[in-house]
RNA sequence: CGCGGGGUAGAGCAGUUGGUAGCUCGUCGGGCUCAUAACCCGGAGGUCGUAGGUUCAAGUCCUUCCCCCGCAACCA
């Protein structure tokens, strides 16, 4: 007996640092339906997701919360509504879930990182830099403020901290090979960003060690040092395949990957990283990572001003999981960003699944049971004008297998629709409530029928791979078996037996009413922000809904999420009178003020806002509000003391910012309260 | 001159090797009544960012410039 072909995909492992977010639910959408997709077609499919729970970041986070970090990380993945949860609830069909804590996977990584250690492509190194004791942190020449360290502004010494670095540079020839030859990263458009901007500068040994935080898996021979992500995530993909361990023993079957797919933020660490290490351990490459685009927002990027984020489990309650996933993959192709709005999102579910394939089923499966009392006769009588229906459904699967092998999740939707759409319009040609009127019409019409059965039928069983429980639900009403509904039953025309049988149910995606939904989404989110529940953009795939809706003040502040008068009094606002303002060389965001605030010498602080003041010498003279006792921060070789208060609002989904000022004279340094 | 992506109908997008500019929504008009106020047909609406060039022929190839976006140690 053969053996059934092997296909690994994967996702990125999410770092559980906060809730995930609907961005996390597309890339993990995708890859499932990927992964759907080969099964259907008959592969053997290994399809792995989980959590990357190790470092600096949810060790500070457990601290916070004053608990133990696995306590932490725990809560977050299989709490409640967790990371789990959140994967059931979209259906997700992973085959293996691993997280970097399991302690398989940690003993997999010491492994790994000795060896690559005894065959010297690690090796011990010193990570130099300037030292500020008190505050245990080193600085680059660069971060140092007049010499001084950045955070205390004490005197910094040079230091030399030990550390353990990867020789990626041995590999950047291999890895630029590999990039170049075209297959291994997709789309074909990162190839370019990847080899111009960090290979061909060259590339640096990696640091693979960190001393600065213990929450990581210890290197065994070497205490007080822990692995960094670089091994210890991405070696998830080979350890969970029982790669240098005894809990599983998949890796001869499965590696290597046939994707990985993930964001294009990380792409640079999957397409050079990632296959340098393997390189080293001489274990074959994977053979493709798929970066993905981001769903943004109106406009983009993440603002200061609101950092909100559609949550998936409501848009999953309210809509159907079935309907969230298809829109995430209807809408924009895998490669591209795309704009996400709930308006879109609605509208979407309305025309396809609605209009055009919800009521196709319904009409079909109503005029079965009216005209044949559920049951098709045997008799047909076929005529010329079947033949374009017949052939597009026909020659359906194969575009849609050669769309869906390259990730084409929204080309093939569409070509599926093409079919749904001409079925409707056979319904008018036909007009089978004229034929119903006379019983010698009755071959015909089961003719008729027959042929919108089989049209559904095929479009539901490639429609699976997106929408499997309602493909299901469907399939129940048009009384198809299981065995009609395969991959090489979907290349076939005339499958469903001839006296069909029909069960009319529930519609499968009632009609939503785009106006009062927009309003509803509107007030929940306004209420979540009430109850202070703030969400975390800092991946990538920002969302926050479009606010086009009629309604256009934005719901009332916080009345909840009250703070102590103490707290208050932390926050030190003085007036700033602005004494020069300029361009920041090299920024095209920063503008560079000079202030007075009342503290005897000069007060320098940047802003993020030239968008709105392109003209900075007009500012010279404002009154402006700052926070004088914020951190300083050095960005773009230039210390930043405070910040610049200033109101910020959206219209017509463009932001618009204005700086605050005081109306009276007020001296520069006059205390704001 | 850091790197990359993009500018096509009111909105959102497709346009493969150059050959009559398309789709969805919206809008206007018509048709049908099986169906989830759905479905079907038709109309209006574009100098394809700008300026040049190659060609019998350019949204598509070449060059100039403008604008938007992302990334790069840049929103404090």
């Amino acid at each position: 007996m053969q053996e059934r072909k092997t296909f690994y995909i994967t996702t990125p492992i999410y770092y559980p640092s906060d809730k995930l977010h609907i961005g996390h639910t597309y890339c993990t959408v995708a890859t499932d339906v990927i992964a759907r997709y080969k099964r259907l077609c008959g592969y053997d499919v290994m399809f792995l997701t989980g959590t990357d729970e190790h470092g600096q970041k949810i060790e500070e986070k457990a601290k916070a919360a004053g608990v133990p970090p696995q306590a932490f990380v725990d809560n977050i993945v299989e709490g409640e509504g967790g990371i789990l949860d959140l994967w059931k609830l979209m259906n997700i069909s992973n085959d293996r879930f691993i997280r970097t804590t399991d302690d398989y996977h940690v003993a997999a990584i010491q492994r790994i990182f000795k060896k690559m250690y005894e065959n010297g492509d690690i090796y011990k190194g010193k990570y130099t830099g300037m030292y500020c004791t008190p505050c245990e942190s080193f600085w680059t020449e660069n971060q140092l403020v007049e010499g001084k360290c950045p955070d205390c502004g004490r005197d910094v010494r040079y230091a030399e901290e030990e550390a353990y670095f990867f020789r990626l540079s041995k590999y950047a020839g291999r890895v630029r090979e590999l990039l170049l030859g075209g297959e291994f990263l997709e789309p074909a458009s990162r190839v370019n960003e990847m080899v111009k901007n960090f290979i061909d500068p060259g590339l640096e040994d990696l640091c693979v060690s960190r001393t600065s935080f213990t929450w990581g898996v210890p290197v065994d021979f070497d205490p007080g040092h822990v692995v960094y992500v670089w091994i210890d995530a991405l070696f998830n993909y080979a350890t969970a395949l029982g790669f240098e361990n005894g809990r599983y023993s998949d890796y001869e079957k499965y590696w290597p990957a046939d994707v990985h797919m993930v964001g294009k933020e990380i792409v640079r660490f999957h397409s050079i990283i990632w296959p340098a290490m393997l390189m080293s351990l001489n274990e074959p490459v994977a053979k493709k990572v798929f970066g993905h685009g981001w769903l943004l927002l109106g406009g983009g990027k993440m603002s200061k001003s609101k950092g909100n984020v559609v949550d998936p489990v409501v848009l999953a309650n309210r809509y159907g999981v079935d309907a969230l996933r298809f829109y995430l993959m209807r809408e924009f192709p895998l490669g591209s960003d795309g704009a996400f709005s709930n308006e879109l999102l609605i509208s979407r579910i309305n025309t396809d699944l609605a209009n055009d394939l919800g009521n196709l089923l319904s009409r079909t499966v109503a005029m079965v049971e009216k005209y044949f009392n559920g049951a098709l006769i045997e008799e047909r009588r076929p005529e010329p004008m079947d033949d374009e229906l017949i052939g597009i459904v026909s020659a359906l699967r194969g575009k849609y297998e050669t769309l869906m092998d390259d990730f084409g999740t929204q080309a093939a939707l569409e070509e599926i629709f093409r079919a749904i759409s001409r079925a409707n319009k056979y319904i008018d040609e036909t007009a089978p409530w004229v034929l119903a009127r006379d019983e010698a019409n009755l071959p015909r019409l089961a003719t008729v029928l027959y042929n919108l059965l089989e049209t559904l039928r095929v479009s539901l069983t490639l429609l699976l791979p997106f929408m499997p429980e309602s493909c299901g639900k469907a399939f129940a009403q048009i009384g198809a078996s299981e065995y009609s509904t395969s991959w090489e039953k979907a290349g076939e025309w005339g499958v469903t037996p001839a006296n069909a049988k029909v069960t009319k149910g529930e519609a499968l995606f009632p009609r939503i009413d785009l106006k009062k939904e927009l309003a509803a989404l509107d007030a929940l989110r306004g209420a979540k922000e009430d109850a202070g529940e703030k969400e975390n953009p800092a991946e990538p795939c920002a969302i926050k809904p479009t606010l086009e809706a009629p309604a256009e003040k934005p719901a009332e502040p916080a009345a909840d999420e009250t703070i102590g008068f103490a707290d208050f009094e932390k926050v030190k606002l003085r007036v700033a009178v602005v004494k020069a303002c300029e361009f920041v060389p090299k920024s095209d965001k920063l503008l560079k003020f000079t202030l007075d605030t009342g503290d005897g010498e000069e007060r320098v602080i940047l802003s993020g806002i030239r968008k709105w003041y392109p003209d900075p010498e007009a500012l010279v003279g404002r009154r402006l509000i700052a926070c004088v006792n914020l951190k300083p921060k050095k960005i773009c070789g230039v210390e930043s003391c405070g910040m610049l208060l200033s109101a910020v609002t959206e219209q017509d989904g463009a932001e618009t910012l204005r700086l605050l000022s005081t109306e009276e004279i007020m001296p520069g340094g006059s205390e704001v309260c």
